[in-house]
DNA sequence: AAACCGTCCAACCGCCTAGCT
DNA sequence: CAGCTAGGCGGTTGGACGGTT
């Protein structure tokens, strides 16, 4: 519906003259889907840079483009918006991710608000590509109490360890114990952290496996992260992996929930003896250890022991 | 070489809601 | 108040791509 039925269509070509018999597509504004292309890109950014953006509709009209407001809106959002991050997910983000998502369930745009640079969509796509192919491969679900305790149990405190292993052997410049507020980046930029406590109190897991969906009323507990907008001056085609993790954001303190039962152990709870011995007996590092910021598929072995313990929990 | 397969992600769709008339 | 629209959100899809057979 949105712009098909608009009459004052804009061309974005010049030919203001308008002589060339108008075409039965060009009549009924047939609108672009599909890939942008670069021309579209371009369009789209300067209209932006010189009006600004929202009312996506007329933008998209008087912008020239043959697009919905909504696909104008999608691209800018997720694509060419100066400060949007792609590429890697870093070890931080996905903790604060699972952190999140345990506690919100599919919120994608509220737990994208948390991670600067971030949108929804990638976010959601690293759920479905990541994390849902894990729980494929348990064969469980993914909204089920075994697979969000694997995640909270085991996932999570791998990401931790991995996450203070990288930053013990973290370069100049940025260390992991600072509690400054920001850091620089490997071409010198000053930027804001993600606020992640690694060696205390973690993000608060003050999680209960099975309101995951229920929205919790402090929102507060993750420090709001602000957008490294200053970050991706060249941000088409944006190079992946190319600014560390150490680089990108420090480990940094986080403000404990009041309500919080969480011990400076963080993830591991006490109570959990049979993942903790689990934890002994397997080399769970398969998981994380072969790329640089990638999850990793289980060995067989793992599998199957991950297997048994599941199924007798 | 080419057919096949799995992964990834950009972009779409439908639904919902807030705000306006 | 109802009706309409734009914007926002979550779910889904299709095509590109890389790896394997």
């Amino acid at each position: 519906m949105d712009v098909y039925s608009s009459a004052d269509h804009h061309h974005h070509s010049n030919n203001s003259s308008n002589s060339i018999q108008v075409s039965e597509e060009e009549e009924t504004m047939e609108l672009r889907r599909g890939p942008w292309t670069v021309e579209e890109d371009y369009t789209l950014m300067n209209y932006i840079a010189k009006n600004g953006e929202g009312r996506w509709n007329s933008l998209a009209r008087c912008a020239g483009l043959k697009r919905t407001g909504k696909s104008c809106r999608l691209r800018w959002l997720n694509y060419l918006r100066p400060d949007v991050r792609r590429g890697n997910i870093t070890l931080e983000e996905q903790l604060l991710i699972l952190e999140l998502h345990s506690r919100w369930g599919n919120r994608w745009s509220k737990i994208a608000q948390h991670l600067p640079g971030r949108t929804d969509n990638e976010i959601k796509n690293y759920w479905r590509t990541r994390v849902q192919k894990h729980a494929k491969q348990l064969k469980c679900d993914v909204n089920s109490k075994q697979f969000k305790d694997t995640m909270r149990y085991l996932w999570m405190p791998r990401l931790v360890e991995r996450i203070q292993a990288a930053s013990s052997t973290t370069p100049i410049g940025a260390s992991s114990t600072s509690a400054n507020t920001t850091t620089t980046n490997a071409i010198g930029q000053v930027i804001p952290h993600m606020s992640i406590n690694i060696g205390g109190g973690l993000i608060n897991p003050s999680f209960t496996p099975d309101n995951s969906s229920t929205a919790a009323s402090s929102d507060s507990f993750v420090t709001q992260i602000s957008p490294a907008s200053d970050l991706t001056h060249e941000y088409y085609n944006y190079p992946v992996n190319t600014i560390s993790n150490q680089d990108y954001y420090q480990v940094n303190q986080i403000s404990n929930q009041p309500d919080s039962q969480t011990t400076p152990s963080g993830y591991f709870n006490p109570g959990l003896d049979h993942f903790q011995a689990m934890e002994e007996q397997n080399n769970l590092n398969q998981w994380f250890d072969s790329g640089d910021t990638n999850d990793n598929l289980w060995n067989v072995e793992d599998m199957w022991f991950l297997q048994q313990q599941l199924n007798s929990m």
